[in-house]
RNA sequence: GGAGACGUGGCCGAGUGGUCGAAGGCGGUUGACUCGAAAUCAACUGAGCAGCUUGCUGUUCCUAGAGUUCAAAUCUCUACGUCUCCGCCA
């Protein structure tokens, strides 16, 4: 959510940003409750005031009627929350501001290459697609996944899930040991309120799975529940910045991406992942974007996959980000890269949302964090990638070498 | 799921109708003492909103919501949560 005070003062810099997001809305409507909204207050202060100083002293000679006043302030107090509620329902819809370094453009085909590490492998054969190496090597399960689930269900089976967990245990001890970041196991599920602080309601319920008995929805990414770990709090500044990470399963709905990556284990209603989340002041916020983005990079880097980041513009940003790096691995059987990680700056966006903030060290008053977050990386994704990458034209896969020490020394998946 | 107890500031904890944004303690900040630290002493130390002379005034907030009352942290109802005992259970 975005200070209502910072529209109302720049309603024609947002109405850009807005415009540049392919957002229709007019910010009149806010600027219109918002009026409304004071004019209530400053009726309603000015009798509460009296009947203050009415029930405080006796010899109050005033003039005032309490009946009269009761009435009128339930009135207002009921307006009040009514326009309050509305003018609350149309900021949470709006989307963040943008960095002035997040370009302006329709959509992925305008995202800049900011950089590309490593050199996609030559193939003396025609390198094959993950499901016909995996299939074929009985790590992939695609039609077990339908028959217990649905499409875009699947199961892995032996060295598939074995490396599955193995790449989740590389990632968490590479974040954990070597970038510093707390290795956190959070609820699943959550309640509506965690997600509307990260953003992800009330506007894209669609994407969701909702436990309708319980209220409560299954995580979409576990961006949800650590960057609410600490929401409703004021943190100290010399406890910034706040590194989080977590292996968690992802469950989306996939609604309106019907036709896409429909084969295979691209994408998925339930996927693994591990996430990285940030918390730091203001000043920090974008050194900490660029070093997260490393962060993730360096699993690709020591897996030895290629990869390129872009920088996500206007029309391709999320609705939360003000600054957005897509990590890109190489496939080469779709001979493109693909997005494996996403690693955004929300700015203080989200701790507005949920009432994140810490007390600055010279004591001042208290200051919304930022709050940043990254996969750290995909790990259905990475999986792909390795096969994909590492394949043999015998059909076997090889294991990089990074992760054979999580494979129990296994340097080659065969039949 | 059944029975009981309880939800007060960063934390602990007093407060059972107005004098309470809330005693006291811990913690924190600053100052004094000290070569320095500790100890000690003193002062300060919650948040949101509105207004304007930007430092003050007003207002709201004692889990949340509704109610009683001229007046609610305090009384009533509901919800949620925590704890204890029992049941069930990986």
């Amino acid at each position: 959510m975005l200070d209502i005070k910072y529209i109302l003062a720049n309603q024609a810099e947002y109405a850009e940003v807005l415009k540049n997001r392919h957002f229709d809305f007019d910010l009149n409507v806010i600027a219109e409750l918002d009026s409304r909204r004071r004019k209530i207050i400053g009726e309603t202060e000015t009798l509460k005031a009296m009947r203050n100083r009415k029930s405080k002293s006796a010899d109050a000679t005033e003039e005032f009627d309490p009946k009269a006043a009761k009435a009128r302030i339930k009135e207002l107090d009921s307006e009040l929350a009514e326009v309050e509620k509305e003018l609350h329902d149309y900021m949470m819809t709006l989307p963040n501001k943008l960095s002035s370094t997040t370009p302006i453009g329709n959509d992925e085909n305008d995202n800049p290459v900011v950089r590309t590490w490593g050199t996609p492998r030559e193939f003396t054969f025609e390198p094959k697609a993950h499901w016909d190496i995996a299939e074929p090597l009985g790590i992939m399960d695609f039609e077990k996944g339908v028959m217990l689930a649905q499409s875009r269900f699947t199961v892995l089976k032996g060295m598939g899930a074995r490396m599955e967990r193995a790449l989740v245990n590389f990632m968490l001890d590479m974040h954990t040991k070597k970038h510093g970041y707390l290795e956190v196991e959070p609820p699943f599920m959550v309640r509506s309120a965690i997600l509307e602080g990260t953003g992800q309601l009330p506007k894209f319920a669609e994407d969701l799975y909702r436990l309708q008995n319980d209220d409560l929805w299954l995580i979409p990414t576990a961006e949800v529940p650590l960057t609410n770990l600490n929401r409703e709090s004021i943190l100290e500044e010399k406890d910034l910045p706040l590194y989080y990470t977590a292996y968690t399963p992802c469950f989306r709905r996939e609604a309106g991406s019907a036709g896409r990556d429909v084969r295979g284990l691209m994408r998925q209603h339930q996927f693994d992942k591990v996430e990285m989340v940030k918390i730091c002041t203001p000043e920090t916020s974008y050194d900490e974007l660029e070093k997260l983005t490393n962060n993730a990079a360096e699993v690709l880097e020591t897996l030895g996959l290629p990869y390129r980041v872009v920088n996500l513009c206007s029309g391709d940003i999320g609705f939360g980000s003000a600054k957005t790096y897509d990590l890109e691995v190489w496939l080469p059987s779709q001979n493109k890269y693909r997005e494996i990680s996403s690693c955004s700056n929300c700015e203080d966006f989200q701790a507005r949302r949920m009432s994140l903030r810490y007390r600055p060290a010279d004591g001042g008053r208290p200051v919304f964090a930022h709050t940043l977050n990254g996969s750290g990386i995909a790990v259905g994704r990475t999986l792909i990638a390795i096969i994909e990458n590492y394949q043999n034209e015998d059909g076997s896969v090889n294991v990089p070498e990074a992760l054979v020490p999580y494979m129990d020394g296994i340097t080659r998946i065969t039949r």
